[in-house]
DNA sequence: CACGGTTTTCAGTATTTTCTGAAAATAGCC
DNA sequence: GGCTATTTTCAGAAAATACTGAAAACCGTG
């Protein structure tokens, strides 16, 4: 058998997987968990654990919390073969499925603690007694902000989360909506993909 | 002289620096840096370098490297004070501002180089003569990610850059269109900060 | 152009995060 | 239940990241 860059797929597989891997971290998740999903994703196959530390050289307990984590995340899922007592995982391959499925995890566990916190300071906030202009303006900020999450949140929930479709036509509407100028012809969209 | 937690004012304000740094560290930027921005920004106050590695508790070095960081984000500005040598630092106060300044930098940082990679990759990966099932397949996977990515990139752009306005545009129209439900008031909109 | 005040840089250190590997738990099978 | 294949957990190690502090650079002034 050959080296592993033997092939353009096998080496854009792993151009794919060092990419998204940045990505990830740059975004705060591990970079690891970010590499495995891609794999899964690129590959498209359903990998044991053994596949997935021999394709990315990881420890078998790395492999197993990462991938603990994207099934927690609900972007990979277990699967079995029959005849083998391995488990196997497949990542979510509808792009729009997993685009959902991230952000509505980033909400729940980014967005809305911080409101909760606002929240709270808020009312903090409002238990000052005096009235000067220095209070008032800091409670708008505090407003402000509330104001901001809590519309984030409101359309995440919206286009994201409980239904399903919607971010689709959302960003169907809004590229409609704007005019179309873009150079590119229309090959290839993005929410064709098989589920 | 009191202590520091005198005043529900101030509680609230080292609550919500805590928060937002926390917010900051989910998102892959550092605590400190998010701590300063959130400083900056609910006191709404010019501050020089002393004043926040005082309240930060942070060194020199850090704060000077913290705000050299926010000033390239655009979401922090340098200011002077006449008769003083010091320079001084104000956060951007328009939440709008601030968010767009947020998302183009990011978009920049981020989005673009992945969406480099994801052209290269294209490139390698139709270079493989053979067009088996496989390999097809794998292509599809590709050109969904470049067509998300692309569309993420232009909404951005077209929203968030070039003339300034069109987010509070877009967010109130998404927030019409899909029809308004929410339990509370319309109490403080969060456009109305001031610049 | 020398000086005091101010900011920046950066080598070294501290802290946080991630990863490993082996032991423990789990699960199917006979 | 006992046996083996597989997965999970987690204490400690390694790597990555952030922070400090002091020295160097900068900058307006006399």
């Amino acid at each position: 058998m050959a080296n592993k860059s033997d092939n353009p797929i096998t080496e854009a597989e792993d151009r794919f997987v060092t990419a998204w891997g940045q990505m990830g971290s740059a975004w705060g998740i591990s970079r690891t968990m970010a590499e495995v999903h891609a794999l899964l994703y690129i590959t498209g196959d359903a990998l044991c654990t053994d596949d997935i530390m021999a394709r990315l050289e990881i420890s078998r307990g790395n492999a197993s919390m990462s991938l603990r984590a994207l099934v927690d995340w609900g972007i990979v899922l277990r699967t079995h073969k029959r005849g083998d007592r391995k488990e196997y995982f497949v990542a979510e391959q509808d792009i729009w499925t997993m685009a959902r499925a991230i952000v509505r995890e980033r909400l729940k566990r980014e967005v809305e603690p911080l409101l909760a916190s606002l929240h709270e300071i808020r009312d903090l906030s409002s238990k000052s007694g005096a009235e000067t202009e220095a209070i008032e303006a800091h409670n708008e900020r505090i407003e402000n902000l509330v104001a901001i999450f809590e519309l984030i949140e409101l359309l995440v929930q919206r286009f994201v989360s409980p239904s399903g479709e919607g971010l689709e036509a959302a960003a169907m509407l809004l590229h409609q909506h704007t005019g179309e100028r873009d150079a590119e012809g229309e090959s290839g969209g993005a929410g064709e993909a098989r589920s």
